[in-house]
DNA sequence: CTACGATCTCAAGTTAACTTTAGATCAAGG
DNA sequence: CCTTGATCTAAAGTTAACTTGAGATCGTAG
């Protein structure tokens, strides 16, 4: 690990732990961009591996590789990535992840509230009858995250 | 909306904002048994909706179904479950959510770390060499996630 | 120069999570 | 009773995200 810190995909993928079919269908996807070497190999800098380290996870988090690429596309390819592109990026994840955590804080709450109220009997208390009751206003997902799935 | 709560296939459907089809696929899967009319035609319990909005939040985090069915395990089919029961259920996932928000802010937070060494180019910049350095001892995944997706 | 493993491209195969289609049955109004 | 829309089952089709396979080339140790 020396030098200018270029490396070949089959290094890269011991260093992330992806597949070298899966890093090549990322770079199909756009995700990556790497150089080539004179002979056709591909050479990856170490903004790459970042890149594909974002990629692993925000997969994780169930988002699919088209919205990853567009988070990502705040990312220059051209010039290095300065600290800034890096947080605004991370920013609007961090949004979106505050997004879906909030609607399962509020699912495990309603789930949880009945404790408080003492009735174990979740089918009849009120607690729970208060989110149903939203079913009566139109139809429509109840519990849906902020859609980020489209 | 009266009586007993008891709903057909279309209404779940129309209250979750779920197809008709990833219902019926949902209870192929073990994820939902529904009670069945004399006609044969399906019968939701209220139990049943919570289920299906459960499914769908994990969904949202990238858990895969037979996970999710793995945490809905908990839940008694047969008796109503108590409170107790749903608060275990969402326990343990939070505690898995929290293990993927843990390693998110600390890709965030190796992202933003250059910020406050005034360096902007993150290829220079020792911060971020710190995290690489771990490529030396020895290969494999390195920001990865508990493993969930296994 | 010759091997032999690592890479390359391109095309086809796989898996999870559904959807669609086809043909039959259920259920409620006229 | 008849019609019409909702449901049923079973099987085949779809999409995303990869993996596998085939055949050719790269690159480096001997």
């Amino acid at each position: 690990m020396r030098a200018d810190d270029i490396l070949s995909i089959g290094q890269v993928a011991a260093r992330t732990g992806l597949a070298v079919s899966a890093i090549r269908y990322y770079e199909e996807m756009g995700l990556i961009t790497p150089m080539r070497a004179p002979g056709g190999t591909r050479r990856f800098r170490r903004a790459d591996i970042r890149r594909l380290s974002f990629v692993r996870i925000a997969q994780g988090f169930g988002f699919t590789l088209p919205r990853i690429a567009d988070l990502l596309a705040n990312l220059p390819e051209s010039r290095t990535p300065t600290a800034k592109d890096w947080r605004e990026i991370s920013e609007g994840f961090k949004q979106e992840l505050d997004q879906k955590i909030a609607t399962l804080t509020k699912l495990r709450d309603d789930l949880d509230g009945c404790i408080g109220c003492g009735c174990l009997s979740l089918d009849r208390c009120a607690l729970y009858n208060r989110d149903d009751s939203a079913a009566q206003k139109g139809d429509g997902p109840r519990y849906l995250m902020g859609d980020t799935s489209e």
